[in-house]
RNA sequence: GGAUCGGUAGUUCAGCUGGUUAGAAUGCCGCCCUGUCACGGCGGAGGUCGCGGGUUCGAGUCCCGUCCGGUCCGCCA
């Protein structure tokens, strides 16, 4: 070993102790007589010292050292005359017989602190610096405690970890597929799997009734904030289990990770129907941080020649409370806000009720005070209660106002940083009509079982069928989701058809999971969780970027290794590939 | 595929209705300083204003195109 000790673990205790550390130069402080340089490594930072007068000649070797050299020191632990109580090793400091420098750097072109001056782009062209900040440190020591923890308690619960494969088929439904060319078939490729799902169902034919992995996932979809080509998902499976038995074995995950990782005790995670979410939040992914649910108004706006709420299939709206007293320039702001493209509404209605009495709205042409006081009363408001109102088409509205719910959440510092509130959403619907292709497709994934008692409606009315899915939702994210599977063949093969598969190309694809059907297929379910997403949001986090040691940009390029890249012409020729331009 | 914001010193940014020598902070280099820990003081170096074209007496600033990056919509079973 080069050295003896760490630079995080030195205190009061180990004055007197000759000790040796190896580390990185984090900074020097020359004060004339005295150098103090702090060396740093993955455990902390240590104050080094050196005198001139004391060692004349090795003090002013040191002052030659630069930022992130990296050195390896020996000298004696000493009580520091002037302590720093902001260090876990301010007691003491290192006075110093020899040092080596193990390796020079070039100044690093961003700072190596936890307030950089490196913007985004440069810190991940230049990642292995970045990784020597200590946010990043903690990210991914928080990402790693969860992973142990996981491991933990799926252990604990019989659970056994099994690799799938890579290397694929691909498929056409879901996401498009990353693919890979064979050298020994060629015009041939393999698909990186999306999700090692019907890998992980027949693990479950095979009788492994209690599976997991920790598992890189790849989809080839645009990028986000919170979204990544390749990302690691917590895939798991049960067999011989109901929705209850499913739900309550990775409630208990997810309390064991707040209880062991953040030491957060949550109660009973509340559930809400899918349809429930959608009429009171506007979303299958709700932030039940704060309230502000929705409040319907059709049967209290019509008929009162108002053209644009009587047209309206949905009038509804939220209670801003408190905020009555927003100036001109702030509804403004709020109307112009809902009316981006991207939310798409067509104007934002107003009452508010004032702290003086008063009830003003934008509407009051069309209403009388007694008509606006029955509303705000449907609202329970209170004086000093602004209610926002949206119209227009159901689903859109639902939608724009849930995205106006989660910004006046924001402007009225609803969402409190360390506040978790995790919940289920339930009974999902099955399937999702396309209005340009004009067929169904499945919302979760085309294994998932219909509720046994809504399977009749497969043939009568399709988009009214709901599924035994469900997904685990925190703070407005969704961490994960699952399902009940279909094992049976015949239900499978039904599935498909309502799909529009054609049973040559069900069985094209899915051949394989339908005969293994043929063999005892138990009944399971299960589950996955979205792994980088669920440590951004434990950690706090903005991006998902940050929990990743080494992840893609928005355009899906890592800038550091300057990858994808093109390859050799020798490498296409054994592949038999030819580019088209 | 679309919307939107940005690209100026090593780095992060400012630079107004176009105007003479493009600034600040930080980093870097030099000198001074014996208790600093975001040390302090003094001095210095450092710029093809992303790229191409246009308007103009004159463009970092206005216009067009293009490349790169951030965020969002579409997409993500």
């Amino acid at each position: 070993m080069l050295r003896t000790h760490t630079c995080g673990e030195l205190n009061i205790v180990h004055v007197g102790l000759e000790v040796t550390l190896c580390g990185w130069l984090q900074r020097s402080r020359d004060m004339g007589g005295l150098t103090f340089i702090d060396l740093r490594d993955r455990y902390g930072i240590t104050q080094l010292v050196f005198n001139l007068e004391v060692n004349n000649a090795l003090c002013i070797e040191a002052r030659k050292l630069g930022r992130e050299f990296v050195i390896s020191v020996n000298g004696k632990v000493a009580e520091r005359s002037n302590k720093n109580p902001k260090m876990a090793t301010g007691d003491v400091e290192i006075l110093v017989n020899s040092f080596t420098v193990l390796n020079v750097s070039k100044t690093p072109p961003f700072t190596i602190e936890d307030n950089t001056d490196g913007g985004e782009e440069l810190r991940m062209k230049y990642r292995y610096l970045d990784l020597r900040r200590t946010v990043n440190r903690k990210n991914l020591e928080l990402r790693h405690k969860m992973g142990t923890e996981t491991r933990n308690y799926l252990n604990n619960q019989q659970f056994l970890e099994i690799e799938t494969p890579y290397m694929i088929k691909s498929t056409p439904e879901g996401a498009r597929d990353f693919v890979v060319p064979s050298r020994m078939n060629p015009g041939q490729f393999y698909a990186l799997p999306q999700s090692p799902q019907t890998f992980k169902q027949l693990l479950m034919v095979a009788g492994y009734d209690r599976y997991f992995q920790i598992v890189r996932c790849f989809r080839d979809e645009d990028l986000r904030a919170d979204r990544q080509p390749e990302f690691t998902q917590i895939d798991c499976e049960m067999a011989f289990v109901t929705q209850e038995d499913i739900l309550d074995t990775f409630e208990g995950l997810a309390k064991h990770l707040f209880k062991s990782v953040l030491n957060v005790e949550t109660g009973k995670f509340p559930r809400l129907s899918y349809d429930q979410a959608i009429k009171l939040y506007g979303s299958d992914k709700p932030d039940i941080r704060f309230g502000m649910t929705f409040t319907e108004l059709n049967e209290l706006v019509k008929g009162k020649n108002f053209k644009l709420l009587d047209d309206a299939e949905l009038v509804a709206g939220i209670n801003a409370s408190g905020c009555s007293e927003y100036s001109r320039k702030q509804v403004d702001e709020l109307t112009d806000f809902v009316k981006r493209p991207q939310v798409g509404a067509t104007a934002l209605f107003y009452i508010r009720w004032g702290l003086d009495g008063t009830i003003k709205s934008s509407v009051d042409k069309f209403y009388t005070v007694e008509d606006l006081t029955a509303i705000v009363e449907k609202f329970n408001a209170k004086p000093g209660d602004l209610i926002l109102i949206l119209a227009g088409k159901e689903a859109k509205i639902r939608t724009a106002l849930g995205v106006l719910r989660l910004e006046m959440g924001k402007r009225m510092n609803l969402m409190k940083p360390g506040d978790f509130k995790p919940l289920w959403v339930v009974d999902f619907p099955l399937l999702e009509w396309d209005e340009e292709t004009h067929r169904f497709y499945a919302k979760h994934h085309p294994f998932t079982a219909p509720k046994p008692e809504d399977i009749p409606l497969l043939d009568t009315d399709p988009g009214a069928v709901r599924a035994n899915a469900y997904d685990l939702v925190i703070n407005g994210t969704e961490i994960g989701g699952g399902s009940i599977r279909i094992h049976n063949k015949d239900l499978q093969k039904k599935m498909f058809s309502v799909l529009g598969f054609s049973d040559q190309d069900a069985a094209d694809q899915f051949g394989f999971l339908m005969n293994a059907f043929e063999y005892g297929a138990p009944p399971h379910g299960g589950i996955a969780f979205g792994f980088d997403r669920w440590a951004t949001i434990f950690g706090g986090g903005e991006s998902i970027r940050d929990y990743i040691a080494f992840p893609k940009n928005n355009s899906g390029r890592d800038v550091m290794i300057d990858s994808p890249s093109a390859i050799k012409e020798e490498q296409l020729k054994e592949l038999q590939i030819k580019l088209s331009k």
